[in-house]
RNA sequence: GGUCCGGUAGCUCAGUUGGAUAGAGCAACAGCCUUCUAAGCUGUGGGUCGCGCGUUCGAGCCGCGCCCGGAUCACCA
């Protein structure tokens, strides 16, 4: 698509070329959009142009300014300010932006297929305990990111690895089978990964007590700890899993299920899902030929009692086990495993892996190993990682029961919006059912900008005392301003009123402008989010947009103008406002509602 | 100690390939509901962009050195 931008780039070398005989890229042209303080739609900055011209910026944008006015059609003036040529152009043209890409049905989405095709892994939770907001933050950037990539017309597989056996799963199933006297999430009416989450926090509290009391009769520390009996009752469970033990199985089976059935209820909620699960209890035992056949073509290294390792030290990493001494295989194996699999089995062109950033290490070592293995898909694989959430006291930590529990928290969020609802009286004449949903898509509104706006890498801060605004630079800020526009769209209905494209003799005011601008941004915000994996850029463009619309709404009316042209024209641009909010806001799992 | 990531207003965060006087929100203060939604709008105050040196016409952004915080370097996952 020829845009004004690069239009006015290639006119710019062109003019170089011509005025000092200067040959230039259309990249080197540095083009940005005017701010606001100064007149002007983009701004050319003409200092890297002084040493061609040999005069000073002034005079050089000067010229430059001369030559586009006479050359674009589109440039209505321009002024000059030190070294940055603002060039204006004319209403006409951003008129005819605003009714292109009001034909567009799905504004911000790819028209074309790109051909690539994306698996993103994230979730993967463990079987043992609730979802915090730890991975809220992985759910919400997970899910997010596959819209984005879809909506720039790739092709993406959602898939979740439940992590689903090991010690601290029979941890839990070892304090059921002690204290819990046959109790089931349902009879006493508990969501089920509540339910086995507590069973998971009565272990650690019987070992510990275990552990006080066999210090205190004179066991040494390391061995009381150790050696405590539930902890060895939960290992030898493990072994019973391993050996597929029936009852054992039966139990791990029935346990599980109730969780998984708790994360199914979080996760619809939350609004995220996934096209494909996979259970670490099917693939912990993946990647152990692999490590083997590396080991047979002299790649890997065999230690004297029988581990497997790689050497990363040429890569100034260490030496990483991939092998136990009893042959069994490590998480890093696993991983090694499932990606050849999935590599194999799906024509991905990348992987993408939603994890905190505390494996960071791990993945760069997946990587580093499996290149060494000569697989062709090693530097196709890519760890997207995350900061944690952190609490003003610090990391969150379960065993001192600092986490901030998803359930709890979106509950106490839908209970805060529908308190502020009802105090404004703003859905009167809702049924109850319709508020709930309103109440639903307002604070998961607030919870999702929260957490997407910002940069996926950084830690942040989350105070639950102070909770998440409804107000300010916030998700509901963006809802409210798309349920005015709604709004200002239902009455105008109700005079006859709707949107057909504007008159380019109309002109536009300075703020109509800016909207224009901000709404055409839309398509390369999109691209810029998914080439970063950024939501967060796309969520400060909803906020910018939404912003930018509230005081234009409160500068000018839309509906009492006199003129049939301007409303129509307001009209217009409020309505494309609201899809562009609508597809921006869409792609982070945030809901609009028409009310609110 | 090695590696990686962060440090921007009292607090939470933005800040495009290096560009003009570094921006929002919250909190504080002062205004605005007879008007299409006040979950809003307008205004005031608030900054040594961790510190220093360098590159550049120009540095929050790039380079080097340091300070502070975090993560990680398991026969755990």
């Amino acid at each position: 698509m020829t845009t004004i931008e690069n239009v006015l780039a290639a006119r710019v070398v062109q003019a170089v070329k011509e005025c000092y005989g200067a040959t230039l890229a259309e990249k080197d042209v540095q083009l940005q959009e005017t701010r606001k303080e100064f007149t002007g739609d983009w701004t050319v900055v003409v200092f890297p142009f002084t040493r061609y011209s040999g005069k000073s910026p002034e005079a050089t944008a000067q010229e430059l300014g001369d030559y586009l006015q006479q050359h674009i059609a589109e440039v209505e003036a321009y002024n000059v300010i030190k070294g940055f040529l603002n060039i204006v152009i004319s209403s006409t043209y951003w008129i005819d932006v605003l009714n292109v890409v009001a034909r567009d049905t799905r504004y911000g989405y790819a028209r074309e297929r790109s051909g690539r095709r994306y698996m993103i892994e994230y979730s993967s939770p463990n079987t043992n305990k609730p979802l915090h907001l730890g991975h809220i933050r992985n759910n919400l950037l997970g899910w997010s990111v596959s819209e984005i990539q879809r909506a720039n017309g790739h092709d993406v597989i959602m898939v979740n690895l439940v992590n689903d056996r090991g010690i601290h799963i029979c941890k839990s199933m070892i304090a059921w089978q002690k204290f819990a006297d046959g109790a089931t999430p349902e009879r006493v009416g508990k969501k089920g990964d509540h339910f086995v989450g507590d069973y998971y926090v009565r272990f650690d509290k019987e070992y510990k007590a275990q552990v006080d009391d066999r210090i205190n009769r004179g066991i040494p520390e390391e061995e009381a700890r150790e050696q405590a009996p539930i902890l060895l009752e939960a290992r030898e469970m493990l072994r019973r899993w391993e050996a597929g033990d029936p009852e054992t199985i039966a139990l791990w089976r029935r346990m599980n299920d109730w969780v998984l059935a708790g994360f199914e209820e979080t996760y619809r909620l939350m609004g995220v899902s996934f096209d494909k699960i996979y259970f670490e209890s099917e693939t912990y035992k993946k990647g152990r030929d692999l490590v083997l056949k590396g080991l047979a073509d002299g790649v890997l290294y065999r230690k004297e009692s029988g581990s497997v390792w790689a050497d990363l030290t040429g890569d100034g990493l260490d030496h990483k086990l991939l092998l136990r001494d009893d042959g069994t295989s490590v998480y890093m194996t696993q991983d090694i495993g499932t990606a050849y699999d999935r590599f194999n089995e799906f024509d991905i062109d990348e992987e993408i892996y939603v994890v905190g950033n505390e494996q960071n290490y791990h993945f760069q070592v997946l990587s580093l190993i499996c290149k060494k293995l000569g697989f062709a898909w090693a530097e196709r694989i890519r760890h997207l990682s995350y900061g944690m959430v952190e609490l003003p006291q610090g990391r969150m930590k379960s065993r001192e029961g600092t986490v901030v529990d998803a359930d709890d928290l979106i509950a106490e969020m839908i209970n805060t919006a529908r308190a502020t609802s009802r105090e404004l009286g703003k859905l009167d004449g809702y049924s109850e059912e319709e508020a709930e949903e309103v109440y639903r898509k307002v604070a998961l509104g607030a919870l999702k900008y929260f957490i997407l706006k910002v940069d996926p890498k950084k830690t942040m801060m989350f105070n639950p005392s102070e909770s998440i605004d409804f107000n300010g630079n916030t998700g509901p800020f963006i809802q409210y301003t798309y349920a005015r526009i709604r709004s200002v769209e239902r009455k105008a209905g109700e005079i006859g009123c709707t949107a057909r494209p504007a008159d380019p003799l109309t002109p536009l005011t300075g703020k109509e402008r800016e909207i224009v601008k901000l709404i055409a941004r839309l398509p390369a915000v999109v691209a810029e989010a998914g080439a970063n994996y950024s939501p967060a850029l796309l969520a400060n463009y909803a906020y910018d947009l939404a912003k930018e619309f509230n005081q234009f709404y409160h500068d000018y009316p839309i509906l009492k103008e006199e003129a049939e042209a301007i409303r129509n024209t307001r009209l217009l641009l409020a309505t494309q406002c609201g899809v562009a909010i609508r597809n921006a806001a869409g792609m982070l799992g945030i809901e609009m509602p028409e009310r609110m």
